[in-house]
DNA sequence: ATTGACTTTAAACGCCCGTTTGATAGAATC
DNA sequence: GATTCTATCAAACGGGCGTTTAAAGTCAAT
């Protein structure tokens, strides 16, 4: 009766757990302790803890190609604007937090981490974000511009994005609390990102311009651009004892 | 009698094993056997796995600190190039391979990868890393620029290096063999990074200037720069078989 | 009420791990 | 030469893991 709830708790407990853990650290017991399911039932129902990854993973995929809205730009958008709007989502993503659902953490978590299970759908997931920026890239850069440098420069703007995730761990223990608290949100690092990254590109000032390096700010000089969207911490913060 | 050599060589095969599988995945058996050591001697020597991973740590440090040239510049080297050798120094050290030793790649993988024994070491070593950029970077960026631009742009560069290491995996599966080979050596993306960077510093050509995105390429179009040291792969290339 | 397929359960299996033990042999000390 | 310390060894311990098993429970169809 219960039977296709639990392969359901099951699945969405271990989705759960395997975001927040990895494969490796996951255990089945724990997953079946979660969702209140007897130890058994991941074989029973999945055949075991790998098939249970890959349901996982799988259902991550779809959820993830359904949910995304493919960047409906408004016409007329300025290509600046939408990398812009590209590295913030990018950015967005890769720093998905406890809050955001499962499938976009384990997502992450399977291209920062690769398992030989999902080889096959990190090529297809993968790919398709990196042709999306390549396909906004390609709006400003001109069209003689060999392959090789349209994807070094993808990679210059995701290497800028993936820094804040895959040293996550890392940047507290150099930044101190205040700083972190106000400049290392997703909207304040986005417009730093996409300004660098703009700048380079000639489609923006350089970041030392005049008189101060702040010349590239639209606004009012010192404050960090704040935007319509919710601010909220991305990174952890470790205790900080002073420099030793 | 060959105590002494025994506790040795105990080490040297820990600290190789520990940077190539990283402190969980390595087990003291793998290592015994590797060194020709009985089990036991990994706790009669060291007092447990984890103990022997700080020492092996420790070492990595120390012979870090000491082989490391503190960035002798020759008189009069102008910032820029200060920023270019400086990019290519971070970029090799993350990129470090198998033909390193064992004391740079166990490093590397302690900051991609943070054991909390690591954690002490971990902020002195990283800081220093970050530092010593900062420092560099403080010669170019105007006096009056805030503290939290410095960082964010001093991230922008180590986010760019970083990426090839962290997805290292992944890479090879957007990018097919050949331009693998030709353009993802460390000269040629140190290069990439350090153009982007001082391009967004307003001290290089935009990368889209006037006719091609190659201007600011010094000399002979087309051919990537290639400089004096030697050529070496520094991602590992999956089997390709076309986008399915 | 009985059947029979489906589901749940507690217990155990087999493996690998880090660690401990107790015996053995050699060197050092007296 | 007897004793103590040091180093090595094979073997086992204890725990966590994924997985398996066999019995018990559930429920609609007969």
């Amino acid at each position: 009766m219960a039977g296709d709830s639990t392969r359901a708790r099951i699945l969405e407990t271990a989705g759960e757990v395997f975001a927040e853990r990895g494969f490796e650290a996951a255990t089945i017991r724990d997953i079946c302790e979660a969702a209140e399911v007897n130890l058994a039932a991941v074989n029973y129902y999945f055949g075991g803890k790998e098939a249970l990854y890959e349901q996982a993973l799988q259902r991550a995929h779809l959820r993830d190609v359904r949910d995304e809205n493919p960047h409906v730009w408004d016409h007329g958008t300025p290509p600046e604007e939408k990398l812009r709007l590209s590295i913030r989502q990018l950015l967005a993503q890769l720093l998905s937090m406890s809050d955001d659902p499962w499938e976009a953490r384990l997502m992450v978590r399977e291209i920062m981490n690769p398992t030989p299970a999902g080889k096959r759908m990190l090529r297809d997931r993968f790919s398709k974000m990196f042709q999306e920026l390549q396909e906004t890239l390609d709006e400003i850069l001109p069209p003689d511009m060999p392959d090789h440098r349209r994807h070094q420069i993808g990679f210059s703007i995701i290497g800028q994005c993936a820094l804040y995730r895959s040293l996550a761990k890392v940047i507290p223990l150099m930044i101190d609390e205040a700083e972190l608290q106000h400049y290392y949100g997703v909207e304040e690092l986005a417009a730093h990102i996409a300004q660098v990254s703009l700048a380079a590109l000639g489609l923006a000032p350089p970041l030392i311009g005049r008189a101060s390096g702040q010349a590239a700010e639209k606004a009012k000089g010192g404050r960090p651009i704040v935007t319509h969207t919710e601010h909220r911490r991305i990174l952890p913060s470790l205790p900080r004892k002073g420099t030793p």
